[in-house]
DNA sequence: ATACGTTTGAAACAACTGTTTAAAACAAAG
DNA sequence: CTTTGTTTTAAACAGTTGTTTCAAACGTAT
């Protein structure tokens, strides 16, 4: 068992258990329960638990942004420079967020961060929301250029807002996912993945940034 | 000071408290200190600091609900026949919202509350999400039912979540309304006020929930 | 004033939290 | 084999949590 594999066991396990209970309400002997590892190899890996939060987040986070950029970077340099569209843009956001885990053993793990994402904006004294600022506002700041181009009929301000109201759309999805695909199966006798519910999600933010209407 | 006071200084303090540090990072002996009452005072009248929870989302929903119910009620009785305009059911949603908190000292409370139903959605061990599906599933079904007759031509599926899109985006952009609120004054040199972001909200949401594009 | 049910107060409780310690086990290099 | 640096282990630590206890204070009717 080398070093390699506790880390990534805790990191694993404490992914898992921050989006099913929230990271107050994971103590770190279940995460190292379920990792297998011995209490201790938090803080000897990771320095504290706040620590292990962040690093669970720059796990994906990491490659992730590394990808969307790329992406952006071929995207930007394919176009007419005239324009750019909205659902393009969002295509590309849709496409990374697909591939940024091919490959992967666990495919539900889209979901599982999206509810983390939910989990650092609501819950803790905003010290998640400082760490994402402070290292991934260059992708996010190229994210909201990028669409400011593509929308320049409406104003900075409100476009803006609308992007963090579809950021919201997303999240708060994907942060009660279980509980919603629930009632759609019981009350709709529908089946939804979360492929599917991306796919829906897509129009929606489409046609609520889009609109015209007072 | 009698019990009234008592009661209604832990509910204000808890409120207020849960909305800023979340439901498990906010201590039984702050909200009474708070309060200005003694720590045993919260077992003492709610029972527990899950009931307390509940308690602080009862004195707000109650009214609220009841208030919304009316107003469907009259819009109902009033409207032709034939159709129901999206438009004008989130005008009576907005509407009730700002009305029940009409002569609240706290004008602030519609925000704060909207931060706590988001806490309520990711946070806990779902046990809110069962409180409030429990005592508020008739005025919810309602909004649902009253959407589907002015969206015909949405399957119900796609109508459901995208509702639930439409409350994400509500609840997350209120929920870091602050954080949000301080980046657009930074960088955009604008100042929202939280009825100028429901203004913005609601056309993103008829956009959102209308496109029938693809 | 007396007695009674309700509310408050200070203190203690037991359980659980993240973190630290120091010894043991391990791996690799001389 | 011995040495050196790294990793794991079990135990303990200090602090905080929600909850309980029981006596004191209060209000109200008799």
């Amino acid at each position: 068992m080398t070093q390699q594999d506790t880390v990534g066991r805790i990191l694993n396990a404490a992914e898992t258990l921050f989006a099913e209970k929230g990271f107050t309400e994971t103590t770190l002997r279940s995460i190292t329960d379920r990792a297998n590892v011995n209490l201790a190899a938090v803080n000897y890996h990771f320095g504290s638990k706040k620590s292990l939060i962040q690093a669970v987040f720059a796990r994906f986070l990491n490659p992730f942004c590394a990808l969307l950029d790329s992406n952006l970077d071929a995207f930007e340099s394919s176009r007419t420079h005239e324009s750019t569209d909205l659902h393009a843009v969002l295509g590309i956001l849709e496409e990374t967020l697909i591939a940024s885990l091919k490959g992967d053993t666990n495919q539900e793990r889209v979901s599982v961060f999206l509810q983390l994402l939910g989990l650092a904006y609501t819950e803790s004294q905003g010290h998640m929301r400082r760490f994402l600022k402070s290292n991934y506002h260059q992708t996010y700041n190229r994210i909201v250029s990028v669409l400011q181009t593509s929308n320049p009929d409406i104003s900075a301000n409100a476009l803006f807002w609308r992007i963090h109201f579809a950021v919201g759309a997303m999240i708060f999805t994907f942060s009660s996912l279980e509980s919603l695909s629930a009632i759609a199966a019981k009350d709709l006798k529908a089946q939804n993945s979360a492929p599917d519910i991306v796919k829906m999600l897509i129009p929606f933010i489409e046609g609520g940034i889009n609109n015209r209407i007072a």
